[in-house]
DNA sequence: GATAAGCCTGTACCTGGGTACCGGATGCAA
DNA sequence: TTGCATCCGGTACCCAGGTACAGGCTTATC
């Protein structure tokens, strides 16, 4: 009676749908390794289980926060396993290291073009504003103060 | 005396060194629109004016921040041209509710991260932990809530 | 059993942002 | 004037992240 055995789950086409994707994005997923590979109907269709649709959405969120794909593989990856490593709490440790530097790179920038706003800047390289915020555009990695003649 | 006329400036290999750079690079952004076309040497070679450098920083800076080479040449562009028009101040405060929808989406999955660490989840998609904060983790534009089986 | 969706694999192509290599010309110093 | 480092333009390639297409098999419906 549960005859069917591997017959049910979502066919490539609604899992596409669902979740907004390409249905070439979930086999390239498939490849590289964000999706494991999902059961097969008798003909050789791809059944999905009904949370792939989730686990997409996860993954393009992650994605849109500028985690390249390897990196969720090996988040998913990396929690996949049973008795997992303890790795799972550390890249999740170290993400958070990285998202707060980005979010202290933005509010940089942020803060600068408001500035540029607020004093009414007309160039981002000639202003001729009076006190011009711009040469003081420093963020993130910038390897010297500014026009440094060094 | 000033003698020299077009003789002085930088050449590529040192604004690449100042800057960082690969002297591709420089070439590639002049075809992008992104430096301007530098004067050159009676033989030919380019010769850069020395604000290059900074203007260089000025592009990585905002590039690691995720605007687009196009967006960067915009806004160089935007300011270079002389009685500008006030696009240099509208495009800095729509980048600016762009920056803070990214910011507001780090923070989030920031948020979520750090429960994951807190909550000791031992994985991203099967999770046995008790409460685990994980299914509730919707970020920016996930087109439906969760597993919504609609 | 016929027929239209839908799915299969495989391969090729696209955009963005660079990088590398080639053969030839320049720059500059000894 | 010779010689080496640098630079020139052009073309080709690389990686990430997809997307498209071709030719053939399934699945669902009548």
């Amino acid at each position: 009676m549960t005859g069917g055995g591997v017959r049910d789950g979502l066919r490539t086409g609604e899992v596409a749908e669902r979740a907004g994707v390409n249905i070439q994005t979930l086999r390239y997923y498939e490849r590289r390794g964000l999706l494991a590979a999902p059961g097969r109907s008798n003909g050789g269709h791809r059944l999905y289980p009904p949370g792939t649709v989730a686990l997409l959405a996860v993954i393009k969120a992650a994605q849109r926060l500028g985690f390249t794909l390897d990196e969720v593989a090996e988040l998913l990856a990396a929690g996949s396993r049973r008795h997992p490593p303890p790795d799972l709490r550390q890249r999740a440790v170290d993400k958070i290291t990285e998202i707060d530097r980005k979010i202290a790179d933005l509010t940089a920038i942020r803060a600068t073009l408001a500035e540029v706003v607020d004093a009414r800047c007309d160039s981002l390289t000639n202003c001729t504003c009076a006190d011009c915020p711009l040469p003081y555009l420093t963020i993130g990695s910038a390897p010297r103060p500014w026009g440094d003649p060094a």
